[in-house]
DNA sequence: CTTGCAATGACTGAT
DNA sequence: TCATTGCAAG
């Protein structure tokens, strides 16, 4: 048992103990993956059939990978029989199997949150509610946590809590666009992300003898980022693990950074009360970073007040320190950052995927990829809008989508016009208005018009009766020809190949190479499966709506840098790496600041990042960014304070003196005269705009120096007011306690605390 | 019904 | 800044 001998003595407790309940607490770079490989690999060795064994984790590429070292250390073909992948990749697989004890077809459509969010808006216009007070996000989001928590329709009706909460809040007739959502996801034929939990937990429930023969397939569970479940997630494994309580959840608290989607730190704390005889091993050695790294990590996340206690150390050499850099905008940000990593590379001789770039948003990458491409420097973009959520992906998808599940409403929205065909907004009304008349789905309508009447003139009608032919005569074909001529079939004669290839802008270039990548790669689907199959349309339909932008690398993938949000890098990890963006109201996020609990998350979120790196962290600023398409000033974020000042290495010094007087003034003429010849304030919105800073700043008073600071003085902070020195640290004085009657002690770094004395 | 232009609002995060 | 929506004209 060679693969026992590298592990540490937790480790390998945790790997040899494989009946019984089990918690793993896993800080930052504590071998976890290895530990629940290997711990899979002895489980087979020691006779374990891996058909009894479901693993849970939180990407298919993680799945894979493991999948792939599962089966290197035992040998032969066996591993491929263990169920492992995400919740939804497995349970949504599962449903298909049973799908007919819930009234929907095998091959129900899996909705994404485009195409809910366009539901719902169709629904509030249809109940003649404001969209301004029904926001489509908001309502989404409303049902999903709903959903999470295993609230129907009909239970979130009855709930007079959620309900006088929505009356409160002015959306009284919320639980009407829910149970219209529900229905018509039903209709459709539909599921979102959330129903694929939902309906497992549905479907467990209301079938003793399903849950019966998954209780005794699956023998042996294990949940990998068990602090980022949520409710209807950690009841699928409760009920599954029932039978057995073979169950093994790893995790770090510390690494909880998913409660927007209802995650819930709960589940880990609760394990010991669910599981009365469990056993828990904590792995505390990191091996992934320098000391330095580990102790700011340990340093930052110590702020939070909500955690298990367990102290992350390493035996790793000290290395570097954190280098912190400021920039005046967000385009040298960009700038400084490439320079950085070009030096880097040059110096250290690393490759270019030795690096990632990290942020809180989406829609922060783009200086990078500014200046990363100035310097030819190749680069990978993680997350945003990925392939399977641009448009003519998604139209094309929609007409697969259709062939294969007709009642799907909104593939038919997407593409009962496109490419034009004459059918217009009216048309589309009558039809919806009719559908929802008979109870049945816009599909019906329009394929028998003669049974349906909707006052639709019969020039239209015509059009209609064309798209309906169609579509059935790609349907009678989906199970007869591999999926490759399916998708051609349909992308040629549906016309969106021929409207794309007419398009010559660089956009319709691109969006028709698009296309073609999308069928070279059903073509490769159609190719991989097995002697003597055919791989049908249909088959590639099942997951497609799960794919995400990490689970596929392509090869020329291999050697780029990484850009990615930091939610994106969770379990990655990377000998260089740049956190930038580190401004108050970015990160920390300005929506995070209302509460406590939000607040801790977005310092998970930063413990988060700054684990991923192996050997060199930078943390990055800018004093000014464009927004909205304005300028905004920002401020250092608090997280940079929170480290130990010991781990930190300045690159440049602010210049304290001059941010409300010519500096900023000159940066923002320059910006001006790079930008457009737009009204320098669009009066738009909040977000402080530069010149409503200014007031801010009084003209009394003194900016703090480090030399003339004393125990004792009374100082103004622009967050926390008026307080009192009550403590400095170095000479000349780095670092300053200081106690706010509003905010309690702070420790506050001097080089960016702008301090005001007031005596 | 389609097209083109002006007005508007959005930026957390992601299966 | 960008993408979506509303409105007027063909």
């Amino acid at each position: 048992m060679d693969y026992l001998k590298s592990l540490n003595p937790e480790q390998k407790a945790a790997v040899i103990n494989t009946e019984g309940a089990t918690m793993v607490i896993a800080g930052a770079g504590s071998g976890k993956t290895r530990v629940l490989t290997y711990r899979i690999a002895h489980m087979i060795k020691n006779g374990v059939d891996p058909f009894n064994i479901l693993a849970l984790t939180f990407t298919n590429k993680a799945a894979k990978e493991m999948k792939d070292r599962i089966a290197q250390i035992i040998g032969g073909s066996e591993a491929k029989n263990i169920s492992m992948g995400t919740f939804h990749s497995v349970f949504s697989r599962i449903l298909r199997h049973h799908a007919d004890k819930l009234g929907y077809p095998s091959n129900f459509t899996i909705y994404d949150t485009q195409d809910s969010r366009s539901l719902i808006k169709a629904i509030v216009k249809e109940l003649r509610l404001d969209d301004k007070t029904y926001k489509p996000n908001l309502i989404l989001s409303r049902i999903s946590s709903a959903k999470n928590n295993l609230i129907s329709a009909a239970a979130y009706e009855a709930n007079t809590d959620v309900v006088t909460e929505d009356r409160m809040s002015g959306k009284p007739r919320l639980f009407e666009v829910y149970r219209a959502y529900e229905k018509r996801c039903f209709m459709a034929g539909a599921m979102d992300f959330d129903d694929l939990l939902f309906k497992t937990n549905i479907l467990l429930r209301d079938h003793a003898d399903v849950l019966h023969y998954y209780q005794h397939k699956f023998k042996y569970v294990l949940v990998d980022e068990y602090q980022d479940t949520n409710y209807s997630q950690y009841l699928i494994v409760k009920k599954l693990a029932a039978a057995y309580t073979n169950i093994c959840v790893v995790g770090d608290d510390a690494q909880s950074i998913y409660s927007f989607r209802g995650a819930n730190i709960e589940n880990i704390l609760n394990f010991k009360n669910d599981y009365k005889d469990h056993k828990v091993f904590k792995l505390e050695q990191n091996y992934r970073s320098t000391q330095t790294i580990v102790n700011a990590a340990n340093s930052v996340i110590a702020k939070n007040k909500d955690q298990i206690q367990k102290t992350v150390w390493t035996d790793n050499t000290e290395g570097n320190k954190i280098k912190v850099l400021r920039s005046l905008t967000d385009n040298e940000e960009g700038k400084a950052i490439s320079n950085m990593i070009f030096e880097a590379k040059n110096h250290d001789g690393a490759a270019n995927s030795d690096f990632a770039i990290l942020y809180r948003t989406n829609a922060q990458s783009r200086s990078f990829e500014e200046s990363l491409r100035k310097l030819n420097l190749p680069y990978k973009i993680y997350g945003g809008l990925s392939f399977y959520q641009r448009k003519e992906i998604k139209d094309l998808l929609a007409y697969f989508r259709l062939t294969a599940n007709p009642t799907d409403e909104e593939a038919l929205k997407r593409v009962i016009n496109y490419p034009k065909r004459g059918i217009g907004k009216t048309t589309i009304e009558k039809i919806i208005i009719t559908a929802s008349q008979h109870g049945v789905s816009l599909w019906e309508v329009i394929s028998e018009p003669q049974k349906y009447p909707s006052g639709i003139p019969s020039g239209a009608k015509t059009k209609l009766n064309a798209f309906v032919t169609s579509i059935n005569s790609y349907a009678v074909q989906l199970e007869k020809i591999d999926a490759y001529s399916m998708a051609e079939t349909i992308a040629k004669s549906s016309g969106i190949l021929k409207d794309l290839y007419d398009d010559k802008s660089p956009e319709g270039v691109s969006r028709h190479e698009n296309i073609q990548a999308l069928l070279s790669g059903i073509k490769e689907f159609t190719e991989t499966i097995s002697e003597g199959e055919t791989a049908f349309l249909s088959d590639f339909m099942v997951d497609v709506a799960l794919l995400t932008d990490a689970d596929q690398d392509k090869e020329e993938d291999k050697d780029k840098i990484t850009l990615m949000t930091i939610h994106a890098s969770k379990g990655l990890e990377f000998p260089y790496v740049y956190i930038v963006g580190l401004e108050e109201n970015l990160f920390p996020s300005q929506l995070a600041l209302n509460s406590r609990s939000e607040l801790e998350e977005e310092r998970r979120l930063f413990y988060v990042a700054l684990t991923r790196a192996e050997k060199q962290a930078t943390l990055s600023y800018a004093s000014s960014r464009f927004r909205w398409g304005n300028i905004v000033t920002s401020e250092p974020s608090r997280f940079i304070e929170e480290i130990d000042p010991n781990h930190l290495e300045m690159l440049n010094q602010p210049r304290m003196n001059s941010m409300g007087g010519g500096r900023s003034m000159n940066q923002f003429n320059m910006e001006r005269k790079l930008g457009s010849k737009k009204p320098l304030f669009s009066d738009r919105r909040r977000l402080t705009p530069v010149d409503e800073a200014k007031p801010k700043k009084p003209a009394k008073g003194t900016t703090a120096q480090q030399l003339d600071l004393k125990v004792g003085y009374n100082v103004v902070h622009e967050r926390f007011g008026k307080g009192k020195v009550v403590g400095l640290e170095g000479t000349p004085p780095t670092k300053a306690t200081v106690f706010f009657p509003k905010a309690g002690n702070k420790q506050l770094l001097l080089k960016f605390a702008k301090l005001e004395i007031l005596d």
